[in-house]
DNA sequence: AAAATGGTTAAGAAATTGTTAAGATTTTGT
DNA sequence: ACAAAATCTTAACAATTTCTTAACCATTTT
């Protein structure tokens, strides 16, 4: 099994700082990025999908307040020096998740890393799902129909497992989408149908409930 | 029209520093529930669930930490007086979501408590409308007219909760043509006029109150 | 009364979804 | 590294649902 390191970008000009933060993640067994400027951060940014981001807010190319503003799905942690309330309070409202004031502890950035990188994780969850005749074996990537094993493809298991999840809501296609595709557009709407009918025609094999529900327009739900 | 309020929790034996917080989360619209002793907060979360804990630690009955480790599956942030590095890593490592010292400042506290709302909204389900007879479910996108379930088309769906949501406003027959179109220009104004149409007879069939009114020339509103 | 706006209905157009099968791609086993 | 197997994507077409158009009538304004 391999257990995939969280990737965490530090965005921090000042060399020193940035050396000590980049060692104390690297001993906690993280993959750490490193940007010195508000612009080399955008740029890394398009390539690669982060975990988390740890944000100096006062930056040469472009300031912290305006990666806040562009970035989006990714936490990130404010480290900076200014501790004006204003501040924290901007920053938090304008989409950071926490705000730490340099100096600070190492225990408790650690800490408050953990957090973040836990509410990432609150999808992911390990129990096995039930709901009427069915039950997602998250171990085995498996489904039992009616205590029948069907066993599902990697593909069919995120979507059923998403959509198992977040029960009573919809989920819209453009989100199961993503699910399938981690490279963006290449992946055909048609797709996901195919996936979803195939999906409904292994749950039928062997029970006559539906539980897929089309959402004309917007995605797809489990029914009630 | 209901929006529902999100639950916060107050956790603290200080009877003056829980008044300051009530009356902070109140003026900003929350829904405030209060706890004097760890004992009676556990009591409470058998009973209800809530959006988000705002927890002392130390307290009579049950300290904190211990309420930390039996809370499952809601935001806490810790308000306390300890300032000392391992309280707050012990806190946040065994489960709590944020930890603010005191004494706090109040926009900070806000601002925190957004933060932690918004990330339990992401999975969560969106706010459903209520009005009279009508209720928008925005997690399945249809609509009950007295409990009963009617489906809508994801235009009359769009149209219908842009009135509730603005109920005592007129709706601009162009605002509600965006809403239909993104394409400029190419939806014509009686497309429209049959979509209302729809709607009314599909509310009508429940019910016997209006609940759509044209105002001449102008648009569309809920009526009162 | 004439002109403009709103309401209803039905039919055809347009868009979305469902299904199947074939070809492309990835994974697996040797 | 290769062949076989499994999985994913694409394409084609049918079925379904929704949207728009058009025709016609009602209501309000001038």
């Amino acid at each position: 099994m391999v257990i995939t390191l969280k990737k965490i970008l530090i965005i921090e000009d000042n060399e020193s700082i940035h050396n000590v933060i980049e060692e104390l993640l690297k001993k906690e067994n993280y993959d750490t990025y490193n940007a010195y400027s508000g612009t080399e951060a955008l740029l890394l940014l398009e390539k690669e999908k982060y975990d988390l981001i740890l944000l100096d807010l006062m930056l040469p190319g472009l300031k912290g307040e305006e990666i806040i503003k562009k970035v989006n799905n990714v936490s990130i942690i404010v480290l900076s020096a200014k501790i004006s309330s204003d501040d924290k309070v901007n920053c938090l409202l304008s989409g950071a998740s926490d705000y730490i004031t340099k100096p600070f502890d190492s225990k408790e950035l650690l800490a408050r890393i953990e957090v973040q990188l836990r509410s990432n994780n609150k999808n992911n969850v390990l129990d096995n799902i039930k709901y009427k005749d069915l039950e997602l074996l998250s171990d085995k990537h498996t489904l039992l129909v009616c205590n029948n094993k069907v066993s599902l493809t990697k593909t069919e298991y995120a979507i059923l497992k998403q959509l198992l999840l977040n029960k009573p809501q919809v989920i819209s296609k453009n989100k199961l989408l993503d699910l399938i595709s981690i490279d963006t557009e290449d992946c055909d709407e048609n797709s996901l149908r195919v996936h979803i009918s195939n999906l409904r025609r292994k749950i039928k094999d062997y029970t006559d409930n539906e539980y897929i529900e089309s959402i004309w327009g917007i995605g797809f739900k489990i029914k009630d």
